[in-house]
DNA sequence: CCGTAACATGGAAGCGTTTCCAGCACAAGG
DNA sequence: CCTTGTGCTGGAAACGCTTCCATGTTACGG
């Protein structure tokens, strides 16, 4: 009941043969109706899969996709994890399989795997960053890849991201309006592009304003939790009264400092984060963010992907529009609101 | 250069039939040493990857295996993209592909999938409950299979987990050491095996320490942030002067609740975690905590599922020590010990 | 110098699919 | 009634590898 039953046994018992059994299960033409029928009935009832190896031996096609993440993305940003939630949910519903790789400290083995392996029909390949020598040698290759992010160099490559420049305007914009006159920003690694586009954006809010940029409230983090607090102290001294940290965690690592040098959010400085991780995070004042719709970016990155494996050429760059998230931490009339706790006793 | 160099060109080129290029190429007896050593000098020149389809066809093996983790652990809990990271890691150290199933709402087709479709050679199935049928129907399967944690009612059946009876006896051991006569304790969701061994070792502990379990300081928690936090306002005001909570998320909610209320910690209360994902949060003061090795655990069940799959009878559980690792949360002596923060002008 | 291991080698048969192609039936048009 | 075309059908050849088995080769003891 559990083991084996081939394409074999399945036409045999509808009295057609393999070529016909193939046809009407994979709904190709050349099969009459009540055939067609017949054959899916009985491979039903016998409990039929096709073996995906020999499927993918003789088809070339595993439906099986690739999502290569850096190892510390997902160890320690809560962003890779969610996209990886994200892009496995995505798969499952186009019924794909996903295998992770871990991009560690010598992608460049892992690479030729994954390329010549012919396991998989397609990459997503996620947060990219200037020297990875590795990426452009897949983009060289012949198998289709979708980049999740922005590549910090090369244009013209088929990704799917989030709008970083205008979000980013718009979120240090918001800070103006609450009314914001020292606005600092906590950057993200710059050899990534979403963090240099961050960054960007909030150059641009500025010059939108007609403010000048004061490029001293410009600190250098790495996405990180501790960057944040670290950029957090130096921002204080600075009498910032506002900062826009392009990332949560960094936000997060921000406020935590701000807190401890007693510092008040908002009422002395405000925050505004980047990606919606920290947003059922227990923080007080809650973070007002930039939020991501991972599941959508996810979803618009497998359907781009799956049609690249179909031969669509298609090198366009997609951006989603993320929705900037109002809390407690931009926000004074907001002030202390209790997160939802039950009544304790 | 970049495509399909077959094991025929490879054995071409060397002037051998294709089956002696095989047994060169997978150190398989039967090949004199200097022919094995030219073929596998041109196949590495050549570039020659073996086509996992095809290999996998061949020998019923795709040196490829799954894990299966609940979608809300990878999303919510910073333990699943842990241990997802930490499997990836040790697969690929064997030179293993990696398939993630997230186990979403309706398993039980996903279930005869994986079963049946033949791609992955066995399965590492995390964090179980109870009512998850399909992962008996998975034991009963063929699949070779290993549990990562407890099977909250079956036993007989090849896992790998932390040691969690006597850790947490000795994590509620340690709270009594540190003077604490009332702790309670903020459970995990108990239809998990993990969970329900965690609270015995805290009745445990309290057995030997020759003091009566108070029932009405457990307080049944889910592993959320958020349910850590209902908790410990209940016990806060059920006047405890300590808590173990069964992992660091819920402590972590707990610390925030507790400091909400202008409770101290350790002063007022002590609180000690368990798992060791809330190591490098940002939290004042750090964590005590029950620290899992995860990345041991991720080794030691890949390595017990590929002996499985190599044939060798084994329904061993294993248990790996974690280590209680001591924070400013259980310890007064090391009040408010600044974090390593450089200076910041 | 022959017989016999012991080992190296190549041929060929799979593994379970897809897919090309030739054959065939049947309907419509002349 | 014969042609042409349309659409189903099954045979057979891939896909790239492993592995069984028969054949060749070598070295050794008798």
């Amino acid at each position: 009941m559990d083991q084996k039953v081939t394409l074999d046994d399945v036409a045999r018992l509808s009295g057609v043969s393999r070529s016909a059994a193939s046809r009407a299960i994979n709904n190709r033409p050349g099969v009459r109706d009540d055939v067609r029928e017949r054959v899916s009935r009985i491979a039903d009832h016998v409990g039929f899969r096709p073996n995906r190896a020999a499927k993918n031996l003789a088809s070339g096609l595993s439906s099986v996709i690739g999502l290569v993440i850096p190892t510390d993305d997902l160890r320690v940003d809560p962003y890779g994890a969610a996209i990886t939630h994200a892009v496995g949910r995505a798969a499952s519903a186009l019924d794909l399989g996903l295998m992770l790789h871990l991009a560690a400290d010598e992608p460049g083995a892992t690479v030729h795997h994954i390329l010549r392996d012919g396991l998989i029909d397609g990459l997503l390949i996620s947060s990219v960053a200037v020297g990875m020598p590795w990426v452009d040698e897949i983009f060289d290759s012949s198998l289709p890849t979708v980049l999740i992010g922005t590549h910090p160099v090369r244009t013209g490559l088929p990704s799917v991201d989030v709008e970083n420049l205008e979000s980013s305007a718009l979120a240090t914009t918001h800070l103006f309006e609450q009314g914001c006159q020292r606005v600092g920003c906590i950057t993200g690694p710059l050899d990534r592009g979403d963090a240099r586009d961050r960054l960007r954006g909030f150059k641009l809010a500025h010059e939108r304003a007609g403010r000048p940029v004061d490029e001293t409230l410009i600190v250098n983090g790495t996405f990180g939790r501790l960057s944040g607090a670290d950029a957090g102290a130096l921002l204080i001294n600075l009498d910032v009264d506002g900062i826009f940290s392009c990332n949560d965690e960094m936000a997060v690592g921000a406020m935590w400092m701000l807190a401890r040098r007693g510092v008040r959010v908002p009422d002395d400085v405000m925050v505004v984060g980047f990606d919606g991780t920290a947003i059922d995070e227990l923080i007080e004042p809650s973070l007002t963010s930039v939020v991501q719709p991972i599941d959508k970016i996810a979803k618009a990155a497998v359907e781009k992907l799956i049609a690249l494996v179909q031969g669509h050429e298609d090198t366009s760059s997609v951006a989603i529009v993320p929705e900037l998230v109002r809390g407690g931490s931009s926000d004074r009339s907001l002030t202390a609101m209790s997160i939802t706790t039950p009544s304790t006793a």
